[in-house]
Parts: C-alpha cells; sequence; structure tokens
DNA sequence: TCTTTTTCTTAAAGTAGTTTAAGAGTAATC
DNA sequence: GATTACTCTTAAACTACTTTAAGAAAAAGA
C-alpha cells in the first residue's frame, strides 16, 4: 500500500516492529488531491498532519491587506500542516492548498496521539522532524533579513532546484517574500549576466 | 539548587518521578557568564543545550560582509544552542553571546543523549520544545516576508515587552533585519505619532 | 567619580523593492 | 483544439530602507 512509504520514511528515523508498524499503519489515510484544492482554510481546524507522497502544497498566510504569503512548500517525502492550530485545535490562521495534482498521507489529531502512547518511538521520530524543521525555519529567517531578494533567489534556486523548475514564479515570489514583477527583474539581471565570470 | 528551575520547567510539559528527576538533575551544569562573553564562537562545536536562569543572550550569524544578524534571543526560561551543531558535532556556523550578565544551565550532547535513553518522556518534551520553537520562528518569517520594518517593530514590542526595554536598539535592529539608522527614525515616528488615533 | 565605550539621533544622497498598468506568452480546462 | 485563465515581462513613478558621517546622550567599567 501507500502507506508503506511512510513507514519507510519513519525508519530512516529509527526502526520499527512489524506491529508497531501495523500499529501506524492502521492510522494512516490516504488521498489525492487536485490542483488548487484547500485542504486547510483558514479558520478551520487543521485535524491532519499530511505527508506529500506526490505532487506539491503550499501552506500561506493572508495579510490584512488581503495579499497571500507562502509560508512553506512540501513537495514528496515531506509534512504540511499548521502545527499551532493541530495541537491546540483553535482555528487556522493559515491555508494550506495543492499547487500541483497531489496525493497525500495523512493521520488525524487524535490517532497521531493515540500513536504517541502506543509507540514511544514516534515521540523522538517527530522531535527529530520538528528540530530539522526549525533549523530550516532557521536558515531562511537568516536570509530573510541579512540578504537581497536576488541573494534569496540564487539561494532558492540552489537549495530547491526540484521545486524552482516546478512552480509558478509567482508563488516562489511570494515565498521569497517580494513582488513577481521584481523577480521579473531578478531573472532578467541574472540571465544578461550569464556568459560573464 | 539551581537546577531545579529546569526540573520544574520540564514538569510544566509532563510530570516525573523523583528517581528521573534526579537523573537528570546529576546531568545538568550551573555557569556564570559576564556580559559580551561568547559561550559559542563560529567554527566551534556547539557541545551544549543551554536554558537561561537569568539574562538574556542571544544567538547570531555573521554574513560574508562581516554584519551580524540576530537570529533569536533567549531570557529568563528559555533555551538557546545551535541545534544543527549540537546534533550533527560539526562546527557551528553561528555565535551565542551574553547580552548581559547571566545564569545558565547546561545540558551536554552526550548527557542530553543519555537522558533521552533513560527518561524516555523527555523526548516528548524536546518535541514540545521544538515545536513551541518552530511555530515560533514562522511567525517571524511571515512577519519578516509580509510586514514593512516599521510594522515588525510594532510586533517585536507587543510579543516581546520585557525584552524591548531592556535591549539595545542596535540588537533590536538586527532582529528586525534593519539598520539601528532606520530604526532611529521608526521610533520618531512614533513618538510623534502618539496622542493622535 | 571619571573616563571610555557604546548607543542613539539626524539628515542627505543613494539603492532596493513596490505599484500600476498594459501587452505578450503559456498553460489549464472544456 | 479552442478558449479561458493565469503567468511573465517591461517600464515609469513611487516608497522603504541603507549608507555615510558626525555630534549628543547614555551606559559600562575601573
Amino acid at each position: 500500500m501507500k502507506s508503506q512509504r511512510l513507514i519507510n520514511h519513519f525508519e530512516t528515523y529509527l526502526s520499527f516492529e512489524a506491529h508497531e508498524k501495523e500499529l501506524i499503519e492502521s492510522r494512516i489515510v490516504g488521498q489525492n488531491v487536485k490542483r488548487k484544492t484547500h485542504i486547510l482554510q483558514a479558520g478551520e481546524v487543521c485535524q491532519y498532519y499530511t505527508f506529500v507522497l506526490s505532487g506539491c502544497l503550499r501552506l500561506y498566510i493572508t495579510d490584512q491587506a488581503g495579499k497571500e504569503h507562502n509560508i512553506l512548500f512540501a513537495a514528496e517525502n515531506e509534512w504540511i500542516s499548521d502545527i499551532t492550530s493541530f495541537h491546540s485545535m483553535l482555528p487556522s490562521q493559515s491555508n494550506i492548498q495543492a499547487l500541483e495534482p497531489s496525493e497525500i498521507l495523512q493521520i488525524a489529531q487524535q490517532d497521531l496521539y493515540f500513536l504517541y502512547l502506543n509507540v514511544l518511538k514516534l515521540d523522538r521520530v517527530f522531535k527529530v522532524i520538528a528540530e530539522e524543521k526549525y533549523v530550516e525555519l532557521q536558515n531562511r529567517v537568516f536570509a530573510t533579513i541579512s540578504a537581497t531578494g536576488h541573494q534569496r533567489y540564487l539561494t532558492f534556486l540552489k537549495q530547491y532546484p526540484h521545486l524552482a523548475n516546478r512552480l509558478p514564479n509567482t508563488q516562489i515570489a511570494s515565498y521569497l517574500g517580494i513582488t513577481p514583477e521584481f523577480l521579473s527583474m531578478i531573472r532578467k539581471e541574472i540571465t544578461r549576466g550569464k556568459g560573464k565570470i
């Protein structure tokens, strides 16, 4: 089954007994989502931890002016969820939307809590995952407060080449914190500069 | 002893048996650091998870141009460490420095790993701590890509009033990703605007 | 208390990034 | 395969923020 992919992912951190895997598998549900579908909208409670098998989703927040800002992309073998809402069961501030037709696996809040109680190793796995994601965000904060849009775009291209070729520039600009128009100028500068150096 | 403060902190997440507390306590070491002292410098390995009892420290990264950028402040009852270096045992990219004379508690890498093995609940505690810190950073990323320096400063004042009154504006500016000169202009605008509204 | 160091402010000139608008190019959907 | 919807580019005018420099104020250290 598809859920084997998620078990494999867990086993990159720690190995599990057969009965533990069965228990985990029993709590995983799969879903296919079309492009542009929202699996979470601001105001709703985030019920699921979502793992991406194929495709790509984004987590974004709409500001007071109505503009959308991409906080996170999740492609193959990555997690996406509004952690605050998921744990507090309070309405989410953020939205999760498929940017491509995507296959996802989900674990519902009560099921994950059940698993935490019955498969203790999962605490360790999710601790490591949370720390990995924390480090990723810390690098992004550093880039955002220290580098220009131009430099951040170059960093993005190096760090996420698989995304750079898949996502529309409007989505990348929103992630970088610049306008699509300015990204277009940056791209022009880069291609104009090619051949030099 | 001072380490009781850290045990209390852990018990805000989960309660522990007496023997577990003893085990944890035996692996905690205390230290007083003077203002400006570095407890971690870029190039060294981050050996400790550091918990602040009093005072305030900052984690910062120096960019290629030699400018320092504040990634994180940690005051009373907060954690500070370079997680990447701590877990990988590779040289750190970042620096940790006391901004005030501070009392800290530390757990060395090998001791924390020992504790993870012998007090399983700690995995859960540090999972929750990592998730909390992740959410904090996510909010900061949102602020940085969506709001102006002016708006970010106002948010900082509301969110960290205890820090705003303690830290020099140069440090706050570095955290917000603006120059101290521009922060000074923002502050002038704010005081000039007071009385209105 | 005195001295040194750091921090804060002001302002002018420059750069990075936004806004608006409009046309061309691509990709999605029926 | 046609049509509709989105995406990309360009440019001019504007705003947010930086740089440089220099003097005043405040805090740290001895």
